[in-house]
DNA sequence: ATAAGCGATTACAAAACTGTCAAACTCAGG
DNA sequence: CCTGAGTTTGACAGTTTTGTAATCGCTTAT
């Protein structure tokens, strides 16, 4: 369960926001004035800050900036809540590392939304391409068959990695040595035949029927879709 | 240099947005189009995307919805932009996963400022970093191994900081050239190796098997990531 | 059945890559 | 101005990777 801290003077407000975000399922603390707020934020360690600017005995921007300087509170993100709708206002809000700026009056259901936003997981760019017991680390440039790493050298590496990230589709040798090698480079399409075979025997888990990378007469080769029946299968083979 | 897509029909709109932001040293790509957004987007990959929700020909939330449903797309921050100022519109919009929603009109400075943040790293630099009993402390620009100090010159630490802050990612020469040395500098590439080399020497606890720094032939240089088992293990052959 | 076409396989020489060394260069401080 | 630490480059050797050609073997069409 994630922890609020709620820092805003408007008893009201102050009471509407601590209740909607209970409701939510947030735990909240707070206090109503800016005097001890980040000493309050070293005792509590919230998940999130919502900040009022105008406070009656403190200004929420230097809350903020104090928040920011402390390293072991700086990576909190903070809200504020303000009424100071101008330009100046939003940008040295934002800039002070807020990271989030919500002018009152507001929806309570957005700032909901927004608060979420803060806690939503940004998914990494996709690290790794996954087949069955096939796995490819694309950030440290490693495949894994059942979780045994696999020596490849750059070029099978970037053909496999470029074949598995678009599993199903048939490329020709002249696409792959567009994508794989450049379009500038001046090779032989038969060159393609070697790498499949050489990532074959590298990758395969036996030679009988059909494995990961797929000849498709005249065209060109593919890397194979699997159904998550094959991928059963396969783990049992391996196993 | 971040990639920014912009999609907005408004053509007023995309030229002055597309100005600004270019000013503020953004790189833009974009179309006045919501056809084929999508794919636009597979080929340029943009770090962020500015996403109109009235296109003439096509919805912005569906967009949105088809880049979070693209496992290599989905991780890209979605800013909405939008004359529908409606609660609904906001919090479908902020739920469908977009990271921010701004009401059009907006202030161009505000928008930069909310685009920065995307940007931000969102959680805050460890002070010290810690593999095995290699131990790189920021602040005060020093290296431990096993409580010892190590004597590194600036630019070795650098690197060392840069690597170890990124465990198991790959890096090229080009790019650590970038990182640590700066994107100006004009450098040879082997220069890192001549770096990479000295790290060693200076950290490696001996020179057999595998050791903090890893050479991916092809590819170029990662700072190795220890599972528990080999720390300790480390630790004891230290001791 | 046969030939043609295409992919699979093998072997090899050329090219590329990395680790290492030593020399040249830069630059701040004495 | 000299010195020395720090930095950069170029060269070299050992090794791996790469591309090609030649051959083999299967499939398909005639």
């Amino acid at each position: 369960m994630k922890k609020i801290m709620l820092i805003e003077d408007d008893a009201d407000l102050y009471a509407l926001l601590k209740y909607n975000l209970e409701k939510e399922g947030f735990q909240m603390v707070g206090a109503q004035t800016g005097k001890g707020a980040i000493d309050l934020c070293r005792r509590e360690r919230p998940d999130l800050i919502l900040l009022d600017i105008m406070l009656p005995d403190s200004d929420g921007l230097d809350i903020c900036k104090g928040i920011r300087a402390r390293p072991e509170l700086a990576h909190i993100p903070i809200i504020f809540l303000t009424a100071r709708a101008s330009e100046a206002d939003r940008i040295v809000g934002l800039e002070l590392g807020a990271n989030d700026y919500i002018v009152k009056p507001f929806f309570i259901r957005e700032l909901i939304a927004r608060i979420k936003i803060q806690f939503r997981p940004q998914s990494a760019p996709q690290r790794t391409l996954k087949s069955g017991i096939l796995e490819l680390d694309r950030s440290s440039c490693r495949v894994f068959r059942d979780g045994q790493e696999i020596a490849l050298t750059a070029t099978e590496f970037r053909l496999l990695e470029f074949l598995m990230a678009r599993p199903g589709v048939v490329f020709s040798r002249e696409q792959l040595l567009d994508a794989v090698w450049g379009h500038d480079r001046a090779v032989t399409d038969r060159t393609v035949d070697v790498y499949v075979l050489r990532l074959r025997q590298k990758i395969e888990l036996d030679s009988t029927g059909p494995g990961y990378i797929r000849s498709v007469r005249g065209f060109g080769y593919s890397f194979n879709e699997m159904s998550q029946a094959q991928e059963n299968s396969e783990r049992l083979a391996s196993a």
